[in-house]
RNA sequence: CGGGAAAUGGCUUAGCUUGGUAAAGCGCUACGUUCGGGACGUAGAGAUCGCAGGUUCGAAUCCUGUUUUCCCGACCA
C-alpha cells in the first residue's frame, strides 16, 4: 500500500470520549471510526488486522480438523423461544418484524443454529464426532457499550460447536479446542490466563475463560503466587477464615447512634473488623432472607444463587424490609427475626461477634451462633487478595482480565431442548453432548493494543501487524531517495512481505510521528544516504536502530520475520 | 437500570455564572519561506452552538422536555 492518494488519515488530538487507551489509539490511528455507541466502522488497517487475527484462529480451527460454516445473522426468533433462551436474553436481543409480521432476531449467539444445522448429519453413532464453526457477527443489545472494541454491540466472533456420543468423547472434544485457543492467542502475542468461569447464560457443566490480562479489563481475575491456581472472582471458592474458638459470653445490647456501615462500627467500637458480621437483606424467589457474611466480606450474588438454586437474587427494597422488621439498615442482624437466615461459611467459625440488633440506633455485641438459627450455610462470599489459595494455601492476588475466549462443556442442555439424539450400537436413543467456543475477534485486537501501546502509539507483535515494513522517503522531491524506496517497495512486495510506502508530500517528522502511532513494526528510512545505497533500519520496540545497505535489506528482514 | 459528566466548524476546546446572533489551537485551501521527529508567515474556506418547545425586544448563554455520548456501578457467553 502506497500512502500517497489512499484512504489513510490519522488524528492528532485525543479523541473525546474514548478513554481507554486501546480505544482512543485505534480511533485515533484511523483504524475504527465510532458510528454509535458500541458500533464501529473498520477501515483499510484495522480491517487488516483484524484479518490476520482471524486467519489466526481460522488456521488453528482448522488444524484441529474443525470445519468452517456461516450461519445467517438474522434468525426466526422461534427457535430461541424453543431453548428457553428468548426470555433469558431479554432486552439484550435486537428484535425485529418481517414483512408479514414474523419476529426475528439478529443473532446474539448461535447454539441453536448449530443445533439445527446437526441434525441435518446427525441419525447414528457412527456420525460423529465433529466440530464445525464460523466467524460471524454476534448483535447484543449491551446495557453498557465501553473501552471502545472491548465491549461493542455488534461484534465478530468466531464460534465453534463440537458433537459427541458421551461425556468422555466430549471432553476430548473440549481439549482440543483448548489447544488450538492456546495455540492462536500464543500466536498473537497475547498474555493471557486460562481461568475457571460461571456457566451463566449458556448453561452446560463447565465453563473456562482465556483472560487477557490488561489494566481495564471487565473481569477480576483471581491468581495464587505460589501454583497455577486461576478462577474468575465470580466462582472462586473461598476457603473460609479459621478463627480462634473463644469461650461463649453472653450478648449484651449497646447503643449505636448513627452508626450505619461496618467501618462505622469498627470505629465506634473500637474493635477489628473481623469480629463482625454483615447482615444483608435479599429477596431470593421472592422470599426475604437475612444474609449473613464476616464484616471484612464481600457477597457473592451468584453463588448465593447457586446455593439456593434460585432463578432471581435481588437486594430487597425498604418495604420488603418492613415486612419483617421495624429496624433499618445499618441496625440489621440474625437474633430474634424471623426470617430465614443463611450464613457464609466463614460465619460458622467465629465467636462473640457484633452484629446489628433489630432495633435502629443499637447492636448487640458478644453473640455467638447459639443465639439465632442458620437455615442454610455455604461459600457464599468473594475472595479476596490477601486470602489463602484454596488449592495450595498460598496468597491471592488479582488482576484485571479482557475475556478473549470462552469454552464451554455444555453437555445435553441444548440437544435435549431441541431434540438432537442419535442412535446407539444397542439401537437406544440418546442425547447429544456437546460444547461450544468462542473467541472475540475485535476484543483479541483490543487486547493486544492494551497490551503493546506505548506512549507514541500502538506497536503491534508482527503476527497481527497490518504491515511488517514501512518504508518513509524523507524528501519526495528527491528523486534518488524516491526510485530507491520504490524499488525496495516492489522487492519486499515480490517477497510476499507486506510492505507499506509512505509517499506522501509530508515533513519527515509527520511520517515519523504517523508510522509510530499506527504501530508497524519495522521502519526503513530512505534519506541522505539514499545515493550511496545506504537506509536506516528501526523497529518499532526500538531494540534495532542502524544504518544498513540496500543490499543487505531484504535477507535481513526476511531472517527477522521468517 | 441507578449515580455522575458532557454535547459549540473535520478534531480538541473557550465563551454560558452576569443574555446583545460566535473564539482559539490543530486540520483544510492558496502563496511564500522552510524541510531527518507532528515547521513558520500571510490570506482564506468552514458552525442556523445536539434537537424541540418556552421566557425575552433579543438566547450558545436562562427554563422545560427530549436525544445522543462518555465515566462509576448493576447487568453481561
Amino acid at each position: 500500500m502506497k500512502l500517497k492518494n489512499s484512504f489513510f488519515y490519522t488524528i492528532r488530538d485525543d479523541i473525546k470520549d474514548e478513554d481507554s487507551k486501546s480505544g482512543n489509539l485505534l480511533v485515533r490511528s484511523g483504524f475504527i471510526k465510532k458510528e454509535a455507541s458500541g458500533v464501529y466502522m473498520f477501515m483499510p488497517l484495522g480491517l487488516k488486522v483484524k484479518k490476520k487475527i482471524e486467519n489466526i484462529i481460522r488456521d488453528e480451527m482448522d488444524k484441529s480438523g474443525a470445519l468452517e460454516v456461516l450461519m445467517p445473522a438474522l434468525i426466526p426468533d422461534d427457535i430461541f423461544k424453543k431453548s428457553g433462551r428468548y426470555d433469558s436474553f431479554g432486552k439484550d436481543m435486537f428484535k425485529l418484524k418481517d414483512r408479514n409480521d414474523r419476529g426475528f432476531c439478529l443473532g446474539p449467539t448461535h447454539e441453536e443454529l448449530f443445533v439445527i444445522a446437526a441434525k441435518e448429519k446427525i441419525k447414528s453413532y457412527r456420525d460423529m464426532p465433529f466440530n464445525i464453526y464460523q466467524f460471524q457477527d454476534k448483535f447484543r443489545d449491551e446495557a453498557r457499550p465501553r473501552y471502545g472494541l472491548i465491549r461493542t454491540r455488534e461484534f465478530t466472533m468466531k464460534d465453534a460447536y463440537s458433537f459427541d456420543l458421551d461425556s468422555d468423547f466430549a471432553n476430548g472434544s473440549y481439549n482440543k479446542m483448548v489447544t488450538a485457543y492456546k495455540n492462536s492467542f500464543d500466536r498473537m502475542g497475547i498474555n493471557y490466563r486460562i481461568v475457571r468461569a460461571d456457566t451463566g447464560l449458556m448453561g452446560g457443566d463447565l465453563s473456562e475463560e482465556f483472560q487477557a490480562i490488561t489494566e481495564i479489563g471487565e473481569d477480576t481475575v483471581v491468581l495464587c503466587d505460589k501454583c497455577d491456581f486461576s478462577s474468575n472472582i465470580e466462582v472462586a471458592p473461598v476457603k473460609a477464615n479459621v478463627y480462634k474458638k473463644e469461650d461463649e459470653k453472653e450478648k449484651e445490647l449497646v447503643e449505636t447512634p448513627n452508626v450505619k456501615t461496618i467501618e462505622d462500627i469498627v470505629k465506634f467500637l473500637n474493635i477489628d473488623i473481623f469480629k463482625t458480621v454483615k447482615t444483608l437483606v435479599y429477596k431470593i424467589d421472592g422470599e426475604i432472607y437475612f444474609i449473613l457474611v464476616n464484616g471484612s466480606r464481600e457477597l457473592n450474588e451468584a453463588k448465593l444463587g447457586k446455593l439456593l438454586k434460585a432463578n432471581t437474587v435481588e437486594l430487597a427494597t425498604d418495604d420488603d424490609l418492613k415486612k419483617v422488621t421495624s429496624a433499618t439498615f445499618g441496625s440489621l442482624g440474625p437474633v430474634g427475626v424471623d426470617v430465614k437466615i443463611i450464613a457464609d461459611n466463614e460465619v460458622l467459625n467465629m465467636s462473640n461477634f457484633v452484629c446489628g440488633a433489630n432495633k435502629t440506633g443499637y447492636h448487640y455485641i458478644n453473640v455467638n451462633l447459639s443465639d439465632f438459627d442458620i437455615y442454610l450455610s455455604g461459600d457464599i462470599v468473594n475472595i479476596k487478595e490477601g486470602d489463602i489459595c484454596p488449592k495450595c494455601g498460598g496468597k491471592i492476588y488479582f488482576e484485571k482480565g479482557i475475556e478473549i475466549g470462552n469454552t464451554f462443556k455444555l453437555g445435553t442442555k441444548y440437544a435435549e431442548a431441541l431434540d438432537l439424539n442419535y442412535l446407539d450400537e444397542s439401537n437406544n436413543l440418546k442425547p447429544v453432548y456437546m460444547g461450544s467456543y468462542g473467541i472475540g475477534v475485535a476484543r483479541c485486537m483490543a487486547a493486544i493494543a492494551e497490551q503493546y501501546a506505548d506512549e507514541n502509539g500502538l506497536v503491534w507483535p508482527l503476527a497481527v501487524a497490518p504491515f511488517a515494513i514501512s518504508i518513509v522517503i524523507i524528501n519526495t522531491k528527491d528523486e534518488v531517495q524516491t526510485a530507491l524506496a520504490n524499488s525496495l517497495y516492489d522487492k519486499f512486495s515480490e517477497n510476499n512481505i507486506e510492505v507499506l510506502l509512505d509517499d506522501r508530500d509530508e515533513r519527515a517528522g509527520v511520517k515519523f510521528k504517523d508510522m509510530d502511532l499506527i504501530g508497524i513494526p519495522y521502519r526503513i528510512t530512505v534519506g541522505k544516504k539514499a545515493s550511496d545505497n545506504i537506509v536506516e533500519f528501526k523497529s518499532r520496540d526500538g531494540k534495532i536502530n542502524e544504518e544498513i545497505s540496500v543490499n543487505d535489506i531484504l535477507s535481513k528482514i526476511k531472517n527477522l520475520i521468517q
